[in-house]
RNA sequence: GAUUCCGUAGCUCAGCCGGUAGAGCACAUCCCUUUUAAGGAUGGGGCCCUGGGUUCGAAUCCCAGCGGGAUCACCA
C-alpha cells in the first residue's frame, strides 16, 4: 500500500500525538449535552441554556490563525461554528494544546469533543467559544471536502462510483444525502403504523427457501451443508404469509428482503425490500382503498402534504386515485377494444402498434407487452390498473364475471409499477391447475415460471379463507417520496462490481 | 447483454490538432489575528485505470481489458 503525501503527514501527526501522551483513539465516553441543530434553533432565545455546552463531532473546516482560530463541527444534525482561543484553551503557561495540538496535529476529519459557551460573532454567527478540546478520533485519510458559499457548492464530492462505493464518505460529506435514508426510514415507520393501529400482525418468515414462489424471477441459489440441500433466497415471500392466514391470523405483513437474479437498472438492485400485506376476508377492492388511504398518510406523514415533486412533475396522492381497468386503459391510449381478441390477432394488433414480441409470449404477456409499452409510461399520478389477463397472474382469484381475467391491481405512479395486489386464490383445485400451467410455460422455455408447491397446496387444501394480498416496493415507494432518480439512491449499499 | 460517454493530485476538473503534467480547494512552511466559499506569501504532491500497438516521442491516436454513468433490452 502506497499512503499519499497527505496521509504520511496524518500519521506523523498520529506518532506526535502520541509522543505528546494524547491516545488518538481514546476509549472513554465523552458525554454530550446538546446538537448543533438545538443550539441553532434555541440560541440565542435561551441563551441560558447554552453557557455550558459540550459536543462531539468532526472538524469540517478550519481557519488557523495565531491565538485565536475558528473551526466548523459537524455532529449528525448539522455543522456549527468553533471559536477556539490560546488562552482560554490553555489557562497555564504550557500553550501545547493551541499551538502544536490544535493548529497542526488536528485536521479536517477528525472527531474530536468540544466544551464551552455560545455566542454570536461579529459577523452574527452563532459560534461555540471553546473552553475545553478533547481528541475522540483520529482520521488518517483527508476527506473530500465541499465548500459551499450561500447556493453554490464548489468541488462537492459527486462521482456516483465513489459516493456508492463508500457511502460512508458520501454522507459525511453530503448531508443532503443523510436526509434520504431518514426520510426512508420515516417511511417505513409510517406505513409500519398504519398497519399496526388496524391491529396486523407484522411477522417473519424464511429467506431460505427450498422452493422459490410468489412470483416470476429467476433467483439466486446457494446450499446448506448439513441437509445436503440447495436452498433458495426468496424472491417473494407471499405463500408463506398465505400460510399464516391458512393458520388462522386475520392480517400479517412483512418487511421483506427479496432477491431477484436479474437485470440491474436504476429501478432494480438485486436485493430490494417488498412489503407484503395479506388480510383475511377481504377482496382487491377493499385492498385498493387501503394502498391510497396508507400511501396519502405516507405523503403526509413525510411531507406535510398529499403533493410531492418528483423530477419536474408535481405528484398528488390525494384519495380517491384514479381506476382502469386493463383493457380500458389499453384502449384509452390505443383506440382499440382487444379484450375479445384471439392470441394471432393481438400479435397482429401488437405488430400494428410496433409493440416488439418475442416467439414464447402467450396471450397474457402480449397484453401486458402493449399495456407496458403504450400505457404504463404515460401514467405519472397515481392510478389503479384492475382486471390482469389470468396467464400472467398463477396466484390470484379468477374474475366472478369476465373470463380470461382476475381480481388484481397494480398501482402506476410516476410512469412505474409501485405496488401489485390482488384477490387471492384459495381454491386448491385451480391453484394446482395454475401451478401446472406455469410448469408447461417453464417447458416452452420460460425461464421464470413459478415451481409447484406441494405444501402450499396441502395448506390452501385444509381450507384459507377468502383473503387480500398485497406486494408494495419500498424502495419505489422511497424513490417518489425523495424525489430519487435511481435505486442506488435510497440504498445505503446498492450491489456493485468488486473494486480492482 | 447492446449502444454511448467517462476514468489525470486527497476532491472537483482542464490539458486530448502527439513534444518536460496544470488550476482551484485540500496539504506543508512562514506572516497576520474575530474569519466568512479561500486573510496574505511561498512550497511540496501524479504508474495521467491496466495491457498491447502506431510513432524518434503517447495523458493525448488505435485495439483489447477493467471499473463506472446514461439510454435500451431483460426484470410482470
Amino acid at each position: 500500500m502506497t499512503l499519499s503525501e497527505q496521509e504520511i503527514i496524518r500519521r506523523e501527526s498520529l506518532n506526535q500525538l502520541i509522543e505528546l501522551g494524547i491516545n488518538p483513539f481514546p476509549s472513554e465516553t465523552f458525554e454530550v449535552n446538546t446538537t448543533t441543530s438545538e443550539i441553532l434553533e434555541k440560541f440565542p432565545a435561551d441563551e441560558s441554556l447554552f453557557q455550558r455546552v459540550s459536543i462531539a463531532g468532526r472538524i469540517m473546516s478550519r481557519r488557523i490563525m495565531g491565538a485565536a482560530s475558528f473551526a466548523e463541527l459537524q455532529d449528525s444534525t448539522g455543522r456549527i461554528q468553533l471559536y477556539v482561543k490560546r488562552d482560554d484553551v490553555c489557562p497555564e503557561d504550557d500553550k501545547t494544546l493551541y499551538n502544536t495540538v490544535f493548529k497542526k496535529l488536528l485536521d479536517i476529519g477528525d472527531i474530536i469533543g468540544v466544551k464551552g459557551f455560545v455566542f454570536i460573532t461579529k459577523m452574527g454567527e452563532i459560534t461555540i467559544h471553546v473552553q475545553e478540546i478533547k481528541l475522540l478520533s483520529k482520521s488518517l485519510r483527508p476527506l473530500p471536502i465541499v465548500k459551499e458559499k450561500e447556493d453554490q457548492v464548489f468541488d462537492a464530492f459527486t462521482d456516483p462510483e465513489q459516493r456508492y462505493r463508500q457511502r460512508y464518505l458520501d454522507l459525511v460529506v453530503n448531508p443532503e444525502i443523510k436526509n434520504i435514508f431518514i426520510m426512508r426510514t420515516r417511511l417505513i415507520n409510517s406505513m409500519r403504523n398504519f398497519l399496526n393501529v388496524k391491529s396486523y400482525l407484522e411477522v417473519e418468515t424464511p429467506i431460505l427457501q427450498p422452493l422459490y414462489g410468489g412470483a416470476t424471477a429467476r433467483p439466486f441459489k446457494t446450499f446448506h451443508n448439513t441437509l445436503d440441500m440447495v436452498l433458495y433466497l426468496r424472491i417473494a415471500n407471499e405463500l408463506y404469509l398465505k400460510r399464516l392466514i391458512v393458520g388462522g391470523y386475520d392480517g400479517v405483513y412483512e418487511f421483506s428482503k427479496d432477491f431477484r437474479n436479474e437485470g440491474m437498472s436504476r429501478f432494480h438492485n438485486p436485493e430490494f425490500t417488498q412489503m407484503e400485506l395479506y388480510v383475511a376476508y377481504k377482496d382487491y377492492e377493499w385492498m385498493m382503498n387501503l394502498v391510497e388511504e396508507m400511501v396519502e398518510r405516507i405523503a403526509l406523514d413525510l411531507h406535510g402534504s398529499t403533493q410531492v415533486l418528483v423530477g419536474e412533475r408535481l405528484i398528488d396522492f390525494r384519495r380517491p386515485w384514479k381506476r382502469y381497468t386493463m383493457f380500458g386503459i389499453i384502449q384509452q391510449f390505443t383506440g382499440l377494444d382487444i379484450s375479445n381478441m384471439d392470441e394471432s390477432e393481438l400479435r397482429k394488433t401488437a405488430s400494428r402498434l410496433h409493440v416488439a414480441l418475442t416467439p414464447e409470449m402467450a396471450k397474457g404477456k402480449i397484453i401486458d407487452a402493449i399495456f407496458g409499452e403504450l400505457c404504463e409510461p404515460n401514467l405519472i399520478q397515481p392510478t389503479f390498473i384492475t382486471d390482469y389477463p389470468i396467464e400472467m397472474s398463477p396466484l390470484a382469484k379468477k374474475h366472478p364475471t369476465k373470463p380470461g381475467l382476475v381480481e388484481r391491481f397494480e398501482a402506476i405512479i410516476n410512469g412505474k409499477e409501485l405496488c401489485n395486489a390482488f384477490s387471492e386464490l384459495n381454491d386448491p383445485i385451480d391453484q394446482r391447475q395454475r401451478f401446472e400451467a406455469q410448469l408447461e410455460l417453464g417447458k416452452r422455455g420460460d425461464d421464470e415460471s413459478m415451481a409447484l408447491d406441494e405444501d402450499f397446496l396441502r395448506a390452501l387444501e385444509y381450507g384459507m379463507p377468502p383473503t387480500a394480498g398485497l406486494g408494495i416496493g419500498i424502495d419505489r415507494l422511497t424513490m417518489i417520496m425523495t424525489n430519487s432518480p435511481s435505486i442506488q439512491d435510497v440504498i445505503f449499499f446498492p450491489q456493485m462490481r468488486p473494486e480492482k
